[in-house]
Formats: structure tokens, sequence, C-alpha cells
DNA sequence: CCTACCGATCGGTAGG
DNA sequence: CCTACCGATCGGTAGG
């Protein structure tokens, strides 16, 4: 009686949320246009027309997409908030998850939404745009705690986007080694941008 | 008679010249497989099969614009290196000319290599990373310079990753505005990245 | 969710 | 470099 029934809205549950991370995935590996919903249908064990009793079109899955990474990522980002925290120690959990967020194995949404944003409708831009603002204020709010402790000399609207940016483009050339973890990434990340 | 005859091998010259051109606009704007050969063709007046009289594929055409932009790149890259400038000034015109490569208008070819070297063939990805290197290569020199100087406290190849990711990125957020220019971008690039 | 199919568009080609 | 066309593949749909 605890396991969710048929009323379940969980964004991955069932047969969608399978399409929903086989579509990430591929996204992820040959962008929006490059991945077929063919491509997406087999991923998930599908024949080539299903996926569209599921969802209305292509785009609506990549919006799912980005809907699931902003609600993933401002979950896990708000988990390490606390007030607690010294500026320096706050900075360093946040760059940890960010970088859990987008280097991940399986974490694919996020890599999605920086590097196929613009394969969304202006109108699903424009409604997505308000989470991404969210998710940028923690973020700012943080580096203005930086800022004020003089851990950091530049404006801290610029100095959030050199730093997003930075971590953001790993994407590009990240390969995990077996050797080194994300924690040590984080721990680089950190003492690059704070200047102490 | 000082002019280029028939015999002339610029990249630019030309209706050869004129596709590279329009396509790298367009794989900008576009993506690579967003932008259509018959989108291309129409961009320089030409009927949709005409540019392969020009190129055997549009692959090919891919491959002209990065091979241009690593050409104009390095070419711009190396203009600007003078054993004579103290670290930190010879770091700020590297900043500068890059900034100018990846966000001034219609330098549109270092772009479409940064978003769309996936789309290359695993052939031609490895012919032309030998140039990539080299362009890493002359940055790595710089920052070098800086670490010897105490300028940086990471290690110089990380830092590297770090200070061309964060311009890279700034491919997907830099709106120009008429009030700024890509040199006061430049110092504070040079501000956010150097401790002192 | 499958079967069978649609019109549109794609990259590319032959012949001139 | 244009005309006219090719086979392949695309996103999407109707009917069950």
């Amino acid at each position: 009686m605890l396991k969710a029934t048929k009323e379940s809205k969980g964004p991955d549950d069932g047969r969608r949320g399978d399409i929903v991370r086989a579509a990430a995935r591929l996204f992820r590996d040959k962008g929006y246009d490059g991945a077929s919903m063919r491509a997406i249908a087999n991923a998930v064990g599908m024949q080539c027309g299903s996926p569209f009793y599921h969802f209305a079109s292509k785009q609506d899955i990549l919006v799912a997409v980005v809907e699931e990474g902003l609600r993933q990522g401002l979950e896990k980002t708000r988990a390490v908030i606390s007030p607690s925290l010294i500026a320096r120690e706050q900075f360093l959990a946040l760059v940890k998850v960010h970088l859990s967020i987008i280097l991940e194995e399986g974490n694919d949404f996020i890599p999605v939404m920086l590097y196929n944003w613009r394969c969304l409708d202006d109108m699903h831009q424009r409604r997505l745009i308000a989470t991404k603002d969210e998710y940028d204020a923690i973020w700012q709010d943080a580096i203005n705690a930086l800022a004020k402790d003089g851990l950091i000399q530049s404006e801290p609207k610029f100095a959030r986007l050199m730093i997003l940016g930075s971590m953001n483009f790993m994407v590009t050339w990240y390969k995990q080694r077996p050797g080194d973890s994300l924690e040590t990434l984080a721990d680089k990340v950190v003492q690059f941008c704070l200047c102490s």
C-alpha cells in the first residue's frame, strides 16, 4: 500500500520516465536534431510510433528532459544550502553538487539543457527561464558572500558567469578516470576561483 | 597585376569562401544538423545542388569551417605573442584576442568548432586535434609564466582549462551591447582569473 | 503500445 | 552552377 498507484505523478515513473531518460542520454550524445524518435523508441524497446502515445511531439520530450533536469538540479542544490556554513565551505558544497549534476554518469538532463537550449521553442524558453533564474539566484547569494569575505575580487555577477561557465564547459572535455573523484575536482575549482 | 588570379588558393576567395562563411553562420545559429544544405545554398544565392560542385559533402564544409577557424585563430593568436611582455600583459593580450575570435560578429568559425566538434568524423577530429594542440600550447606557455610569477595558484594545466572554458562558454550568454567593449570584458576576465 | 503508413525534408547525384 | 531527380530518413498519425 506504500507503493505508488496508477495515480502517481512521479516524473520518472513508468514508461514515460524511461523515454525521458533514454532521450536525455541520446540528446546528450548526439544532440537534439541528431537523435531520432526511432532511436529514442528503440532505446526503450518500443516501436517508432509508440513514444507519441506518451508525448505529443519530440519537442515535448526535450521540454520534459529540461524540466526534470531543473527539478533535480534545484532539489540537489537546495539540499546543500546551509546558513551555518562559512562562505568558502558553502561555495565548495555548491561546486561539488554542480559537478555531480553535470558530470556524473546518468545525469544527462542539465547537460542537455546547457547544450540544446536553442532547440526549445521561444515559448518554452520563456517559461523555463524562470526556474533557471532560481538556480542562478542561489549561486549569486553564495558568491556575494564570497565577495563580502574578500575571497573574490570581480563583480559578483560577473564572477558567477565565469565560475558556472568554466564548470559547464567541462561537459565538453571531462572524461571520468578511475583515479580521481569529483571531490578532488571540486577542490581544484575552488582553489582556482578564490584568491586565498 | 597585384590582385589574385585564378591560381589563388586563398581559403576565402570566391564562391567557395562564400559557402564556408555562410555555412559557418548557419552552423553557429542552428547547429550542424539544423542547417540544411538548401539553407546554405540559398544564403549565397545558389540552388540546392550547387554547393556540391565545390564540396563533396556537407561534412567537408564543416571541416573547411573548422580549418578556417583554426587557421585564423592561430594567426591572430601568434600575432600577439611577444617575449618582451610581462606575464600579465601577455595574458591580457591573449584574452583580448580570444574574446574577439569567439564573440565578434562574423567570427563564427571557432564557435562552430567548439559546439559542433562531435559532428566531425573521427578521422577529421584526429587530424584537426593536432592544430588545436598548437593553440593550447600557446596558452599553456602564457599560463605557466603567470604561475611562475605567482599570479595563479592552481596547477597551470587545470588553470588553462578553467580559463578557456569560462571564455568559451560566453558564446552561450554574451550579447553585444552598444555600451561595453570586448576590451572591458577582457579586463574583467583577467581580474577574475589572477590573484592580485 | 504496435502496425502500417503519410507528406516533408534530408544529403547527394546525373546530365547538361 | 542549374535542373530535375533519387533513395533514405525524418516527425508524426490513424486505426486498432
